[in-house]
DNA sequence: CAACCGACGGCAAGGGGTTGCCATGTTGTT
DNA sequence: AACAACATGGCAACCCCTTGCCGTCGGTTG
C-alpha cells in the first residue's frame, strides 16, 4: 500500500537508514559519492518521506490551516488564492476549514487541528478576543480581517477606505449616508461604522446605522426595506457586496432607481459586483497579496515576541461603478 | 509546546498508555470505571491525540485533499462546501489544493502529498487518463466531473442536462446552436459537445462547435465574436457560466441584443449568473451534492474492487433566465 | 613515529500512539 | 468444588524518520 521506506533505501544502497536520512536532510554531511549512490536508489524505487514521520520528531508540519468565516462568500476565494500561492512557494500544504458563521464550529474545529498544524490563518474570525489569545498561546496565529493587540494581522486599510467612499458620496451631494451593519460578532462590522463615523463627521455629512444583517444576499430584500423604511438617506452603505447586490435586487423590485433615487456602495469588490444591474461600486483591494501577506507572517511567526506582532494593512482600492450616482 | 502526551494522561491516571489508547479507540475494551477516570483525566490535562502519530501506525490519516482545476472559479464554492460538510460528519479533514490549470503542477501536487492523504478527490482533472489510473493504484481517487473506467466518478447528468437545453432552445424556435468549446484538455468539454450533438439530432436542428476557449469572463470578449463571426447560430451555449457572462459583455458592448438577436445558455449556474443582466440561463445542479456524494465514495473507497468503482450521476437543472427567448 | 584531527557511517534512542499477546482477577458452568 | 471462559489491564514491539554520540579510518602535524 505505503511507498518504500527509508530502510528499502537504506538495504538497497547497502547504508544505514541514518546515511538516507542524511542523504536528503544534511547533504554536507556524506560524502559525495554515498549521497550520489543513495539518491540513486532512492529515486529508483520511488521512495517519498513519510510526511507524518517526520512531524513527528521536529514538530514541524509544513502545514497551515486557513480558516474562513463563511466559504461561499466569493470574497475569499482571491484570498484563498494568495494564501495557497504563497504556501506552496514553501512547500507548505494549505488546509481549509469552513467555521460556517459559527464560532462554536470555528472553535472545535481550531482546536482538532491545533497539534496537526505549524500555524491558524484565521479571516474574519468570529471568536471573541479571549479565544482567539487562547489559540495563539498555543501557537502562532495571523488575523485576516480583525486585529487584536498581541496577534499578528493583515486588513485592508478600511479606515482610509472608508474616507474615500464618503468622499465619493459627499462629491456627489450625498448628505445622508445609512451604514447597513454587519453581524455583531464581526470585527469588520464595528470598526467599518467607527471609519464611516470619524470620515462622516469630517466631511460634514451625516451617517447613520441599522442592522446588524447576515450579509448574505438573501438578507439583502430586509436590509432595503429596513433602509427604505428609515428614511431620508439618499446613499447606502452595505457591509459587503452580497448584502449590497441583495439590497439592489430588492430596490429594483420595489421601483427604486439606482443611482437615481439611491445610490448604494459595497465592501470587498467580488466578482459579482462587476456584472450586476448597475455595476456596484465598491472598496476593494488585492485581495491576493492579503492572502499572501498572512501566510508570509505565517511562516516567520516563530522569531517574534508576542509584543510586537506585526499589523498590516494593505490599501484599498474604491471601484467605481453604476451603483453610485449624484444626487438629483 | 505541544500538549500532554498519552504518557502524561496514564501516569495521571495511574494506568498504562495502552489503557488510555483503548479507553478512546475501544470503549469497550476497557471497564466503565478506568474509562471514565482516564477521560477525565484526559479532559482535565487538555489531552489531545496527536494525529501524525496516529497516522504514522495506522496508515490512515483522516484526511483527503481536494484538487481542483482553478479555485477562482466560483462553481467550485459550493463543491468545497458539501465536501468540506461531508468530510467534517466524519471527522475527515479537507485539504484543499489548486493546480491553477496546470497538469505539471496538479501532478507535482498529487504526489507531494500522497503519502499523507488517505484519497484524492479530483475536480475537472487536466490530467491524462494514465497519470489518473497511476495515482488511482496507489491511493483511492474519486473524479468530479470526469469519467475514467476503473477509478470511481460524480458528474451531473450532462447527457440528460443536454437535452433539456437543447430542448428549451429548439422550443423557442432556435434551430441553429453554436456551442463556444472548453479547454482542449477538459473531459467536460468533449462530453459536453457530445451530449449536445446528440441532443440536436434527436430534436432536428443543428449544432456546431467553435473553439476551445478558456473558460474565464476575459475569453468571452474572444467567444463573442468569434460566435458572431461564425454567423448563422441563433443561440449560444457556452463552457461554462463564466465564459457566457464575457459573451453576455461583449454582446452588449457591441450592441447585440439578448435573447431578442441571439439567446445565451451557460454551464454550472454559478452565482453571479442570477445577478447579471440579463440573468443567465443556465445548467445548474445541486453541487453541493456533488461535493457530498465525492468524499462519501472516498471515504467508503477501500472496500471496493477497482473493477467495480461507482459512477455517480446526479441530476441537473436546467435554470431558465432572461438570456434565452424566442426567435423572432 | 606518536598524538591529533576531521570526515564519514553506524548505532540506538526517541517522538506519540496502537495493538498482539500475556497475566491476572471474575464470573459462570457442571 | 474444580475448571472453563471472560473481562481487564499491562508489556513491549512497531510505525518511519531524525539526530546525538561514538567508532573507524586516512591523513596532518610536530
Amino acid at each position: 500500500m505505503s511507498g518504500p521506506t527509508i530502510y528499502d533505501v537504506a538495504a538497497a544502497a547497502e547504508v544505514a537508514t541514518s546515511t538516507v536520512s542524511r542523504a536528503f536532510s544534511q547533504p554536507g554531511r556524506v560524502s559525495a559519492a554515498t549521497r550520489d549512490r543513495v539518491l540513486a536508489v532512492a529515486a529508483e524505487l520511488g521512495y517519498r518521506p513519510n510526511p507524518h514521520a517526520r512531524a513527528l520528531l521536529s514538530g514541524k508540519h509544513h502545514t497551515v490551516a486557513m480558516v474562513v468565516s463563511d466559504i461561499t462568500n466569493p470574497h475569499y476565494f482571491e484570498l484563498i488564492r494568495g494564501a495557497e500561492m504563497r504556501a506552496r512557494v514553501s512547500e507548505y500544504t494549505l488546509l481549509l476549514v469552513n467555521a460556517e458563521e459559527s464560532p462554536r464550529v470555528e472553535w472545535e474545529q481550531i482546536q482538532r487541528l491545533a497539534p496537526a498544524v505549524d500555524g491558524f490563518m484565521l479571516s474574519a474570525s468570529r471568536l471573541p478576543d479571549e479565544n482567539l489569545l487562547q489559540i495563539a498561546a498555543q501557537r502562532p496565529v495571523v488575523l485576516v480581517s480583525r486585529e487584536l493587540p498581541g496577534i499578528a494581522s493583515v486588513v485592508l486599510d478600511h479606515v482610509e477606505g472608508c474616507r474615500q467612499i464618503v468622499s465619493h458620496l459627499a462629491s456627489l451631494g450625498h448628505r445622508d449616508l445609512l451604514y447597513l451593519a454587519g453581524p455583531r460578532n464581526s470585527w469588520m462590522a464595528g470598526t467599518r461604522w467607527a471609519a464611516l463615523q470619524t470620515a462622516a463627521e469630517q466631511a460634514g455629512v451625516s451617517v447613520r446605522r441599522i442592522g446588524p444583517f447576515t450579509p448574505k444576499v438573501n438578507q439583502g430584500g430586509a436590509a432595503a426595506d429596513a433602509a427604505l423604511n428609515a428614511g431620508g438617506a439618499t446613499a447606502l452603505v452595505a457591509h459587503n457586496d452580497l448584502l449590497a447586490i441583495g439590497v439592489l435586487q430588492r430596490l429594483a423590485t420595489r421601483g427604486v432607481r439606482v443611482p437615481d433615487d439611491v445610490s448604494v456602495v459595497g465592501f470587498d469588490d467580488i466578482f459579482a459586483a462587476d456584472v450586476c444591474t448597475p455595476g456596484l461600486t465598491t472598496l476593494g483591494g488585492a485581495h491576493v497579496d492579503v492572502g499572501r501577506a498572512a501566510v508570509e507572517l505565517l511562516l516567520t511567526a516563530g522569531s517574534r515576541a508576542p509584543e510586537d506582532q506585526p499589523r498590516v494593512a494593505l490599501p484599498t482600492e474604491l471601484v467605481l461603478r453604476g451603483s453610485t450616482g449624484a444626487t438629483t
